[in-house]
RNA sequence: GCAGGGGUAGCCAAGUGGUUAGGCAGCGGACUGCAGAUCCGCGAACGCGAGUUCGAAUCUCGCCCCCUGCUCCA
């Protein structure tokens, strides 16, 4: 049983979905204008591997992601580019597409755009306003936080409070200072559409109630975002959702993730300390970036810094041994009696791996029993040569992880490299060590290394992988 | 101010009453022509103060510090 850290209840609860064996999942995307940073990054693969784990757990996913291609900042940015505001957003969505796909992120079944759902945010507004939960004003379309008896549930916010808070909020024709546009009409040079309440455009918050519900019903399982969306975002997303269906609650299960941050502080575009995932990702394997990732609790702070990432290189490195060793060996046929004890050590890290997952998703204890398992592997392997077998059980175990985590990296390649080259290299190599000439076989291998090949000689004979 | 999350060894990070977390770095050893990898061993920890308990990183109370949210935000 899968047991979920729920924002909204503020307890860790037993994952029980609307319908059994299904579970529909929204997780907050992109206002695409600029780069994404390691910020975006970090949410989205804390959610890929909460999709690929109830995956595993046998549950069919249905996994959107919204596109905020309409929004004031990108307006702003096309703006000062001088560009088209949707053709920007379409551009860099792309551009995000491509990195997530480096990043081994599962494509979400859907990419829905507030630009492809005026209609439908249009209609749910006026179902608000039907309801009695929301206003016209001035050509704009407000909501009534008022008449909403349950809004600060999510965030644990006062409603009597953020009144005073809020005395000084402006909008044209707000009642309230609480109260949050579900419409804008139109300024010049923006794009708009034109609607009951004149020419204009949705208001932030709204495109996610609308596309969530559109897709997947009144009613979802899991929404996930970074914590700076609680409030005011989400909350409203559960205001609207809910005024409009009238049915609760819209989310079942509430998942925050926490910050990157850099020297302790939120790593964020305002502040300007940000990385973008692209500089990382040219820098590092996404496996290393992932691994990274998941050596934390998705709801703890990750501080960046480039000695964390080297770090968890070198982590994946030890990691990844026992899958390169057997590689390298000769599996013979048959049993051996010292085998069971390996075997039994692979499904004791799976059974440990499993309830790690299960009690909200805890990978940096999975990365742990990773470990200790690696460490098992490499003793077996130093004193024994493993049998079909036990090659079998060690594949299998780290197709497990890659399929859960996707940490296991492709074997590395030198472009326009010819392997039988490199054999003959080494083969001579070996013939000036037997004859004592290491000079000579010192020079072959940091020759190698220079062109990315690193040489190693082990009891079976050299090895040689791409660096 | 209100609300939430935290403070665990040099760094990162699990762990909710008794049993080695784990990683990275370091030190010693085995192996090796050397290097690397691997293995074995080592050290070092629970913000501060009281309390509960046979026993507290874990529970209670008080305090200090950090981060985040309170209509830009993954």
């Amino acid at each position: 049983m899968v047991r979920i850290s729920n924002s909204l209840t503020g307890d860790k609860d037993p994952f029980e979905p609307l319908e059994e064996g299904k579970v529909r999942m929204y997780v907050c995307g992109l206002t695409p204008y600029t780069d994404i940073h390691a910020g975006h990054a970090r949410t989205y693969v804390a959610f890929d591997i909460v999709r690929r784990w109830l995956e595993h757990k046998g549950y069919d996913v249905i996994h959107v992601q919204n596109i905020t291609d309409v929004e004031d900042k990108i307006f702003d940015h096309a703006a000062e580019e001088g560009v088209n505001p949707l053709q920007l957003a379409r551009e860099e969505h792309a551009k995000a597409e491509a990195l997530f796909d480096t990043l081994r992120l599962q494509r979400a079944h859907h990419w829905p755009k507030v630009s492809d759902h005026i209609q439908h945010i249009i209609e749910t507004n006026q179902a608000i306003i039907e309801n009695g939960h929301a206003y016209e004003a001035e050509g704009n379309v407000y909501f009534d936080v008022d008449s909403f008896e349950s809004y600060g549930k999510l965030s644990n916010m006062d409603p009597d409070q953020l009144i005073e808070e809020h005395r000084d909020v402006e909008g044209e024709g707000k009642q309230d200072p609480r109260d949050f546009a579900l419409w804008k009409s139109a300024k010049p040079d923006e794009p708009s559409w034109s609607s009951p309440w004149g020419e204009g455009r949705p208001g932030w918050h709204i495109e996610c109630s609308v596309m969530a519900t559109t897709i997947m019903g009144p009613r979802i399982d899991i929404h996930g975002g970074g914590r700076d969306l609680k409030f005011p975002h989400h909350e409203n997303e559960v205001a609207q959702s809910e005024a409009a269906t009238g049915k609760e609650p819209f989310t079942k299960y509430w998942m925050h993730t926490g910050f990157v941050t850099v020297g302790g502080e939120k790593m964020s575009k305002s502040l300007g300390n940000f990385v973008t995932a692209r500089e990382v990702l040219e820098k590092h394997r996404p496996e290393a970036v992932r691994l990274l990732i998941a050596q934390t609790h998705y709801q703890s702070p990750i501080d960046f810094s480039w000695d964390a990432l080297k770090d968890a290189e070198r982590s994946l490195d030890g990691l990844m041994v026992p899958l390169e060793r057997i590689h390298d060996a000769t599996p013979k046929e048959g049993e051996q009696s010292h085998d069971e004890a390996l075997l039994e050590a692979i499904e004791a890290a799976k059974s440990e791996i499993t309830d790690a997952m299960d009690d909200d998703f805890d990978t940096p204890q999975a990365v742990a029993s990773m470990h200790t398992l690696s460490r098992r592997i490499n003793q077996y392997l130093d004193d024994h040569q493993p049998t079909k077998a036990v090659v079998k059980a060690i594949e299998t175990f780290y197709a497990f992880i890659d399929d859960v985590f996707a940490i296991v990296p492709e074997e590395r390649t030198v472009d326009g490299l010819e392997p039988e080259l490199v054999d003959l290299l080494l083969h001579v190599r070996e013939r000036a060590r037997e004859e004592g000439a290491f000079e000579l076989a010192d020079e072959i291998r940091d020759g190698l290394e220079t062109i990315g090949i690193n040489v190693e000689d082990t009891s079976e004979g050299p090895v040689w992988r791409a660096a």
